[in-house]
DNA sequence: TTGCAATACGAACACTCGTTCGTAAATTAA
DNA sequence: TTAATTTACGAACGAGTGTTCGTATTGCAA
């Protein structure tokens, strides 16, 4: 049994994707790890704590991954492109926890509720931009920023909730067809 | 005060888009209302009863609502556009129960949850079977229709979540830009 | 081996939950 | 008016919640 504490998180992420954090019970949760509920309070403070980790983890995740991106000498066409790969990845790679991470945020309490949404609005702030620049080119249609936007950050999470743990051979082809039909919806057309 | 039952329904419809289902108290549901806890049971028989009428109300409104456009003399391009004209329609006019609807359906108890998700399967064969005939006429782009589905269906699920109840002026703008951007994802480009 | 910190446990606490029940008030029908 | 039905209430029940606490047990360093 090593390393007690990333069990814990792990089975938390995927009780908190099957029930929801609200459905879940300590209870439950030391049933799938193996221990008293009290124990689980030797390696964390509370359940809470869990969602906290699960939440900002995955922000970090996205925010690092759309600086990177967007220091990148791309066009904007590109970059949207990598971004909706980017989020098309990890929903596949860390399905339990992006469920947590979309569905599930808004049981933190404050202040770490308000931190989160900061740190989502950055992002979106970031995603809105190269649209405005894709727009400004003339390489996207003439649409609101954050319609395309919404609609594009949408449009990848079915994923995470249909996809099941473990490698999927037919994930390149998803990928593919996914990036395909939402950049055609994005790109201006000859 | 009329019709108590509905401005139940109403106001745990809004209470469970704000903060889910598992986390509103029926004390809390009572306060919205006026009136003490125990007297809600004199109009309702239990919570869940609550997110079944709303689960249920739905499901029939979009089942119906594709049965509708179905057996209309239209292309499949035209059929799609109206589907996803209706759920943006939907999401718009009925925010609350919408959020009900997708996000709070899995805490239906057996066996009403397997009868939802019954009904969703059937809406998502009809969905698919359009998008399969729009493929095999060269309308659409040649890819999984299922994930042409989850896509779309994904893709206009933010809006019931962004939009506040009212009158927006902007509404058929968003309706146009988002059909256009998903409609021209899915068509082949000439 | 001894000593110390990390870990596990059982019991229990304070609280909230959905719901029931007997009864009183309000509304409607006669 | 009276009689009958619907609606509202306060109190309480039984179950489940996250968490704490004192105390064992374990694993590891000295």
């Amino acid at each position: 049994m090593k390393n007690r504490k990333q069990h814990i998180y792990e089975e938390a992420a995927i009780l908190f994707r099957e029930k929801g954090y609200m459905a879940t019970s300590m209870r439950e949760l030391a049933v799938r790890v193996g221990l008293e509920p009290s124990s689980l309070y030797s390696h964390i403070k509370s359940k809470e704590e869990i969602l906290r980790k699960i939440c900002f983890d995955n922000a970090r995740r996205f925010i690092v991954g759309i600086e990177e991106i967007d220091q990148n000498f791309l066009t904007p066409t590109q970059k949207i492109e990598a971004i909706i790969n980017l989020h098309i990845e990890v929903a596949i790679e860390d399905c339990t926890s992006t469920t947590v991470f979309n569905d599930e945020w808004r049981h933190l309490s404050e202040p770490k509720l308000s931190e989160f949404l900061k740190l989502r609005r950055l992002y979106e702030e970031k995603f809105k931009r190269i649209i405005t620049e894709g727009i400004a080119k003339g390489q996207f249609k003439n649409l609101k920023p954050s319609t395309v936007m919404y609609t594009l950050l949408s449009s990848v999470r079915w994923i995470h909730y249909w996809h099941r743990p473990g490698k999927d051979p037919r994930m390149p082809e998803l990928k593919k067809e996914i990036t395909l039909m939402l950049m055609s919806g994005l790109k201006v057309s000859h």
